[in-house]
DNA sequence: CTGTTAGCGCATTCAC
DNA sequence: GTGAATGCGCTAACAG
């Protein structure tokens, strides 16, 4: 299968000189504007057809290396860019992959954004991110906006947005992958995620520091990543033969202000935890400027733990002791899941599953418990 | 001028059906596949020519509203969505505008994306959003990849990259808005930030708290943006008729890792300072982070004062105290600046100016110096 | 006010 | 191995 592969001669400097321009560089331009460049313009300069042109610029094997060079000089010449919407008009490859998260001012996917580019660029791929917002409407926008722009593939980082919605998207029979979702059915890739080995984890740290008091902020319990995070923990007790109390686990919803709430909340009971564990990472810190606020030192009277490892929480005071999911990994997987669906030859009777671990990463907001529960 | 409206049907609900499945959505779906629905196909079943389904698509204000109605029908039935790469190459408008940032991973930039997005999506544009990551050859490649997508304008939010790279967008007439660029020339606008004023408040408002000692840690110095906030600091402080002491500024590169280096380097000398402030908020993170390793209380020990006013600045332990640059009212001046130079009608000679103003917000990072310094 | 027609810039048949 | 011709899906002239 053939692929554009940009424009890019061979270690060539890139070029940004314009026909009959290159003595202006550099000072203020005031001349004639450009006709726009285009391939039949290339080929009468290189004395070829724009058949000729198109194969040399694609790559095409099988054209003269004679012509082709004669094209290419002629293409650096006149810093020729091919209209890629001409492209993908004619061969129906938009060469574009969509994103979808929840909301780009979260820490967490910052990273996921800059990996995913970075991946996307060497493949000669480009991203159309979306946000939700947690919005229904921006969902749907979302879906729209993707679908106009006849992206080859999206990916739904958005830890369970109502996938009703994206029902478009599978009639449309788009590459999709999803976080977290259930059996992968055709077309739709999936990642997921072994919360359950860095809770385990984070839990057998806290026990091991005779933690007996061991609380659980959750995010938003409709999401199943959050779900997932909490029966992870649950679980992860039972297995070491503690108690689970349920005041201890607190809704949260995966913001600072949830964490800051969920302090509150906790630091009101009657046997109050000694050590936290936070669904998510900005839940953490919440919980830890909370604990300020109320003159409660971290980590010697409250341990507390996140999850995501958001590159902030290593420059928290103190430094976030949190759950790691690689979100390069994460966009990695994510990217490679749509490139594999995309250059399938067969259609392929249902999707990939893919997987990523998690894992504790100690730091500096955890401590042994204050004091023996029973004096 | 007539603009794509996108496809909203009049406050109709957003369809996602698809020809003859209507009864299938909810069902696991196996059935035939779609011929992708075109223009034609549209107008054969509404029975009117591609040329009034365009139309009518478009709003065309002319058009009967019997057809348009016929048309929106089947429009909807079908979940047809027009070829944005079609209409692109036929207009010369491709409706998307592209953003550069230096990264993404900078906490100042999710905001700014957010709000831009926003805004996009009402006036029914698309991003192109690629990062530099500090790297002439990225720089090179976003240039590259927004000609070939033929963007409409570009925002360049980089605070100071060689802008020579940038000649080959000038050439081809796209419309660039910079941040603190030098006299904004044809066709390129440029926001003008007003950091004197905020600088000016924090000093004062350090001046007031008996500070003496009042660092300044910058931002990489080649960047205007950086250099300009170094030179505010300066100026206040001479208007204020305060002495400068040359040592108390050190060089940051505006990340969390040159506040640690900084506050290590300010922490040694003779006259310690009793306040620091930052070329931006993460710089003040750190900062605020290697005091804690130090064992320095703030504010009671040592006040820091941030800018950019980044979300998380909040909630720090404590609170930060830091000037702000409004990120969403930076993203709609970029916007605003750039539709305004697409929907010009005549070339306009040079381009405009926006300005943008800057102001201490007070949190909790800041306190009376600790002691008179003459003791 | 509506339909017919001609490209937009390119990749790709098909002859040569 | 190369070139001439066709059409991707849509909008904009132009004619009716």
């Amino acid at each position: 299968m053939r692929q554009h592969r940009g424009l890019h001669p061979q270690n060539g400097p890139f070029v940004i000189g314009v026909a009959g321009m290159e003595y202006n560089i550099g000072q203020t331009f005031t001349g004639p504007r450009f006709t726009s460049m285009d391939i039949r313009e290339i080929a009468k300069r290189a004395k070829v057809s724009t058949a000729t042109v198109s194969r040399a610029i694609n790559r095409v094997p099988t054209v003269d290396p004679q012509l082709a060079k004669r094209v290419w000089r002629v293409v650096e010449e006149l810093g020729y860019y091919p209209n890629t919407q001409a492209r993908a008009l004619v061969s129906g490859k938009t060469r574009i992959f969509g994103l979808i998260v929840s909301e780009i001012t979260n820490p967490f996917f910052p990273e996921i954004v800059q990996s995913f580019e970075d991946i996307a660029v060497q493949h000669n791929y480009e991203i159309l991110l979306t946000s939700t917002v947690h919005d229904p409407k921006r969902m749907e926008m979302s879906v729209r906006r993707m679908l106009e722009r006849r992206v080859e593939g999206v990916a739904i980082l958005t830890f369970g947005m109502e996938e009703a919605l994206l029902e478009g998207l599978r009639f449309r029979k788009v590459p999709l992958v999803f976080v977290d979702v259930a059996p992968p059915v055709a077309r739709i890739s999936n990642i997921k995620i072994n919360y359950g080995r860095g809770i385990r984890q984070a839990v057998q740290h806290l026990a091991a520091l005779r933690h007996e008091q061991i609380a659980f902020v959750t995010g938003p319990l409709n999401l199943r990543s959050a779900k997932a995070r909490k029966d992870a923990f649950e679980e992860s007790l039972r297995e070491i033969g503690m108690r689970l109390d349920p005041e201890l686990v607190v809704e949260g919803d995966h913001t600072m202000e949830g964490g800051i709430r969920a302090l509150a909340r906790l630091v009101e009971l009657p046997n109050r935890p000694t050590a936290i564990m936070c669904s998510n990472d900005l839940t953490a810190i919440g919980v830890m400027r909370e604990a300020y606020e109320y003159g409660i030192p971290i980590p010697q009277q409250l341990s507390v733990v996140g999850f995501d490892d958001v590159r902030m929480a290593q420059f928290m005071t103190p430094p976030l002791t949190t759950i790691q999911m690689s979100q390069t990994e994460l966009a990695r997987l994510a990217f490679k899941a749509l490139l594999t669906e995309v250059e399938r030859e067969s259609p392929a009777e249902h999707g990939t599953e893919y997987l990523l671990d998690t894992d504790l990463v100690l730091r500096k907001s955890t401590a042994l418990a204050p004091r023996p529960s029973k004096p």
